[in-house]
DNA sequence: CAACATTCTTAGCCAAGGCTAAACTGTTTG
DNA sequence: CAAACAGTTTAGCCTTGGCTAAGAATGTTG
């Protein structure tokens, strides 16, 4: 039991008011996040090495590492992925240059991450922590999510 | 674009586009992420079977199995590594019970997640997608960002 | 232009989180 | 009470995403 609510401003009692979602749902949630989860880390670096050739003119392995807090050894491995999943496109010891698939994953993924961005500081979060949050939640909300997101920064900035 | 927002008064904005951030603070995102990553799959079981102890009375691997879409294996698999991480205790054959870390874990997580999840839906967004964003999502969620969320809920109920 | 420094790749290791197939245990039921 | 069935575990496989150490390519500079 324990029964006591003490400060329990917060928000669910958990215990008797809501119910399991029905197993189909609940399964859904958790596949859809598995699913989102094989993705994020190439769209990742995919935006990263976009953000690298718009602003530097050059997309090295050496700055993926340092921006990422990862060995130049991950990186290269993950090149190799890349190019694979024919994304970038490398000749050995040089820049990476993205394909067109490249490019239009990097810009989808930037707008996605702008706007999450931009609406976590719209709703009051300072700035260092929006974009640690927005760096982990934008590969998780849906697109009704996020066109909401973009209305309501609007909003605000409207204000 | 071009932020023109109330408390961003901290990186300087520049150029339209927005500049990278520096090095130190956009590996920090990252590492923030990665760290994020270890621990969800975790956080997720132990709040799952506190949810099926809270609501069934007892928590089997095969229901885990089910909810998660995950084969049996899997689950079997994973309940080791809880057992060893301390935070369920497991008979062979029979259901399973979360220790008292395992019971501050799951009560933390789903609060959390509850707080997403009603954010999400005082936003505007429907039930059924909210809950697949707010899987998702409150892993990545700061205490900071978690608290703007449930202030935010709060007023809208109000209306 | 030779030496040194930096960058990049390769090889080999590891843990996490999936899977299938097969064996084992516990429960139900004919 | 012995099968049959349902639930659980184990074994073995795979991919992803990290790491370190070592060596090869490139760039810089005395
Ligand atoms: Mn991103
Ligand atoms: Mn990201
Ligand atoms: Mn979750
Ligand atoms: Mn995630």
């Amino acid at each position: 039991m324990t029964d006591s609510n003490s400060n329990a401003s917060l928000i669910a009692p958990s215990i008797p008011g809501d119910a399991l979602p029905p197993v189909e749902q609940h399964a859904q949630q958790y596949a859809t996040v598995r699913n989102a989860h094989e993705t994020e880390l190439i769209e990742d670096y995919v935006e990263l090495i976009g953000d690298l050739l718009a602003h530097r003119g050059e997309a090295r392995a050496a700055d993926i590492a340092n921006r990422m807090a990862v060995s130049q050894a991950t990186v290269s491995k993950m090149i190799r992925r890349l190019n694979e999943l024919e994304l970038v496109t490398s000749k050995p010891y040089r820049s990476l240059f993205l394909t067109e698939a490249g490019q239009k994953m990097a810009e989808t993924s930037r707008a996605r991450h702008d706007v999450v961005l931009h609406f976590l500081r719209a709703l009051g979060v300072k700035d260092s922590t929006a974009r640690i949050d927005a760096e982990g939640m934008e590969h998780h909300v849906s697109d009704e999510t996020l066109a909401i997101m973009q209305r309501f920064t609007k909003q605000q900035q409207k204000k």
